[in-house]
DNA sequence: CTATCATTGCAACAAGTTGTTGCAATGATA
DNA sequence: TATCATTGCAACAACTTGTTGCAATGATAG
């Protein structure tokens, strides 16, 4: 009812200070990147920031939404992967943001969180970024989650490249798997050689059989 | 020198209560699975365990050697994947014990784990086990840890199963890297239809074209 | 220039956690 | 029955956690 006039003007006032927000969120990824996701501290997220954790405290009151809020912007480079012409050149462009990702500390530090058995919705939905343009109506079984992009398999498929039968999410889920488990199990580069040997990988498959081959399955 | 006889019967006194041991360590997993590596508190453990937390200090003197004993046993089922006659079959064979891991809970946590930032050699070392028995001289790159076992590549390869150029190590890393995105990150059930798919995939690749299509690399 | 007022830093706080230590009770084995 | 490692208990200083009251700051509106 009143509630534009009597609570005084929203604008006044300080403005936040954009230096402090930088410093902490910066300061919150290294910290991640040091200790993970259970073992972040505020405190000493503030001391690496040189900013008061009271500050830090009023921001953001719970350690998810801090998280949530220094992650934001890493998955920006997740856009529809271009039209390259072919199959192997698509998966290629597909696999290649997620592993340079992969390939930064800060992009390891963020799987590692996602992956958190404390990480609740927030980081859930914010890893789950990569699959937001999906298509409707297509494989919407992974929970609250929105699938990845599969333009590319319709792509294929159109030019005749597409073997049937291969579910495109289960395609990229492993692309992804591989380089997690790269990144941080093997805690080795993911890109470069490893990379495009994993595209072929999946892209010709690892029997000498020709597709004809293959056995009915029940 | 007189080591044997002066510092009197090591065999004397109250033995270590198996009852302790086995509260503990259980209760360990679970608080893993509930609060991840870092979030380990040993206090916790022992409230969980109804147990003295001096007894617990006293017996593991760091998380981390608390961790690895209670993780040892959970990878006990990682042998040799059985010659099923088929490359397919070897496959799934291999990926099938891995996958039944990442269903239990507590294998979901020991793999957390072993992902953590934190988590040094005890439980990488642990957790490489599964390739503890690879032949040498092969594919040491990976650090300090052993390879995982590649003898369904060479049966493979003696059938003329094997697609030149494939290097058995990172289909291994790619079945497991799926799994673990499956169980970890989609925290679905990476056994039954699933597995069959990935099996599929992995072995017969995405592409529709026959091998010979294969575009030779620089 | 002045008043406003959200932001920031600072100091102190109770409550909880951490890892250690001294001491007494326990109980399997020799 | 004597031995003695193990276990439980209580207390401990040092540290962490999240909150609160208060004063200083400084961009903006008027």
């Amino acid at each position: 009812m009143t509630a534009d006039s009597s609570p005084a003007r929203r604008d006044a006032g300080r403005p936040r200070g954009a230096t402090v927000v930088a410093a902490v969120l910066r300061a919150v990824r290294a910290e991640l990147a040091d200790h993970g996701y259970e073992g972040l501290s505020v405190e000493r997220v503030a001391r690496r920031a040189e900013v008061n954790k009271t500050s830090v405290y009023r921001r953001w009151p719970t350690r998810e939404a801090l998280v949530a809020a220094a992650m934001e912007g890493l998955l920006d480079d997740f856009g529809d992967a271009p039209d390259t012409g072919t199959l192997r050149g698509d998966l290629h462009a597909l696999a290649s943001p997620i592993a340079d990702l992969a390939a930064q500390p800060e992009g390891v530090a963020l799987l590692r969180a996602a992956l958190s058995p404390a990480t609740g919705s927030d980081l859930a939905l914010l890893a789950a970024r990569r699959g937001e343009a999906a298509p409707p109506g297509e494989g919407s079984a992974t929970g609250g989650r929105q699938p990845p992009r599969v333009a590319f398999a319709e792509r294929a498929r159109a030019r005749g490249e597409w073997r049937a039968g291969v579910d495109p999410h289960q395609l990229v889920f492993t692309l992804v798997g591989a380089i997690i488990h790269r990144a941080l199990f093997e805690r080795a580069d993911p890109r470069g050689g490893w990379l495009d040997r994993l595209v072929d990988l999946v892209h010709d498959g690892a029997s000498s059989g020709s597709p004809a081959d293959r056995p009915p399955r029940p």
